[in-house]
DNA sequence: AACTCTATCTGAATCGATTCAAGCTCGTTT
DNA sequence: AAACGAGCTTGAATCGATTCAGATAGAGTT
């Protein structure tokens, strides 16, 4: 029943490997014999089988990519980018989010590898160390996203997360902030300890003087933000702080909700917000919600295309893309 | 180089044959087979070759998940319900979000034919019938997720819009409002109309007089809500609703960030606020959103079970999976 | 006319897992 | 002792696209 290389070849009446020629490199084949393939393809509708391809010619069609923190909307973003680039190649994107569940890594592993996956991406989530070295295990090209990482030997597309916190909090500075606390952790996260060494460094670099503090927190998600913005608000009124950089905009959104006191949002009279990511729902906050932006979509496209280098050339030398992060300036810090 | 069955067999001293029943019949293979294959697949690392496979045996290890509108979260805890089912199949999920692009539909139909995938989800977004007439021509076994649709002859996964609708006008109007709007659009999005169908069943059969007015939008997105709330600010005070049931999450997010006057936000004290969906960012508010949950990674599990039966069954007929919705109540239809 | 090239085409061999008809062993039955 | 059958194992054939050595035709050269 299904449609074979053969039949089509009956078909056109020409051989089976014309058309394999026919479909692979056109070039090299009379107009002709192209003309009546592609017809008899039409009249067929025949689908290349790719299983087939892959078995003989070793060459994989798909990318696995692997979501350590699916929740994360910025994330989504990333994969739409990589999708864009796999396309336009004919290439599939087999998606896999493991929430940070090791078992569910491993199953991923495996299934990627018995689908030969072309290339692996991998979103990280805290310490990505023991993982990486997994997938390392695995021999596929892997690329590490949103994660700079030149001591892994991976390759990895990020964005510079230094550069992103200074961003922010001169923002604040300059918004006439002087007491700045910056929201985040745990601090095995890389892009954690990154933001906050921007900020440190803004904060140190200020013609003014600017107290920064601390706020640490166990994760970077909505809950999280909410619980800090909570405690924080236990302070007696004139310990507050007068502004927060949150290491994302998940814990930004979980900050302003808690940011309330008489009925009264604080944000951004009393009290400035920043986030980082620039996700989707940071400009549709109740306060549009300042935030760092990050080339997300970029950053998968070149993510993907670095992977397929990598998996054409596996002598090749990881390399570590940093995009500069944008200033997103709406009402959270305003007024 | 790579590691085939043949490598596992000379290794266990045992015929190709017998390492195929190992992996696929363990039960017709004596223990004492089954002991040194197990080890020697061990040893070598072997990887069964799913290219090889799925040429032979004509099984698909493959699902593909082609999301309409990927910019919703809600889809995102669908996809991850489907993964969970899927990889406990041993199956991995092909994703490609089209963003209602019809010639990005066409490439991964295209792709995921190529890949022979075992079968077909979509969650869809507007009007999807042109799009099914094509999906149904690939001959996949295809199911339709979140979205009922009993005439379309496919099976679909979905929650009953209708008494979703009716769940939260009922909660408004027991909240003492009287004059509500419903926000959404296009008309030609079932769920839309089956979310008004219910907000209008429930203002009928209520005790008290209520109003049902219908404010429409061009999409279901937060700036369409921003838009829809500035458009009702306009109004003279005395003419605003005192309750919106927005048709989904991202609306009604919007509509919350527009519904500020004075520096004041209105909800819920002047105007209550409802949603629908359910999506981790309606909790994340700055005032925190009630909302209609959809059980979310319940529809993606039941789809994927579904979607296997009929591709290991096509004679089975097209079955329609409705689950109930839930009412969640929190602070913006509160007080 | 013989020869060389180029452009194009052909079809058998191949990739690795699965399948299945045939074969083997050994215990049981007659 | 022969016949039988249960339980396992074997290995060649197979799936469909690709590859590549060899074939063929036609143009150009001497």
């Amino acid at each position: 029943m299904p449609i074979s290389i053969r039949d089509v070849a009956v078909r056109a009446g020409v051989s089976v490997g014309t058309v394999s020629n026919v479909l692979n490199r056109p070039d090299e084949v009379s107009s002709d014999s192209v003309e009546r393939v592609t017809q008899a393809i039409e009249e067929l509708g025949y689908v290349r089988n790719d299983a087939a391809r892959k078995l003989r010619a070793g060459v994989s069609t798909t990318v696995g990519f692997v979501v350590l923190d699916g929740q994360n909307p910025f994330y989504n973003d990333v994969v739409r980018g990589a999708e864009d680039e796999a396309s336009s190649h004919g290439i599939a994107i087999l998606y896999g989010n493991t929430d940070d569940d090791p078992s569910r890594e491993k199953v991923y592993l495996d299934l990627f590898r018995e689908q030969q996956v072309r290339g692996l991406l991998i979103a990280p989530y805290g310490d990505v160390m023991t993982q990486l070295r997994r997938f390392r295990a695995s021999g596929i090209a892997t690329v590490l996203v949103d994660r700079f990482s030149a001591d892994s030997g991976f390759s990895s597309v990020s964005v510079d997360s230094v550069a992103g916190g200074r961003l922010a909090v001169e923002h604040l500075i300059e918004g006439g902030r002087r007491r700045i606390a910056f929201v985040g952790g745990p601090f095995d996260m890389r892009q954690v300890t990154d933001r906050l060494a921007g900020a440190r460094a803004a904060a140190e670099n200020a013609a003014v003087h600017v107290e920064l503090e601390v706020v640490p927190t166990a994760a970077m998600t909505v809950e999280e933000g909410v619980a800090a913005g909570a405690r924080l608000l236990t302070r007696p009124r004139r310990e507050w702080p007068d502004a927060l950089f949150a290491a994302n905009d998940l814990l930004a959104l979980g900050l302003l909700q808690s940011l309330v006191s008489g009925g009264r949002l604080l944000v951004p009279d009393e009290i400035a917000l920043i986030g980082f990511d620039d996700n989707p729902f940071a400009a549709a906050a109740a306060v549009p919600l300042s935030s760092i932006r990050q080339p997300s979509r970029m950053i998968g496209r070149t993510a993907l295309r670095i992977v397929l280098e990598e998996a054409a050339d596996p002598e090749s030398i990881p390399r570590q893309t940093v995009f500069p992060p944008e200033l997103i300036v709406r009402s959270s810090t305003g007024g």
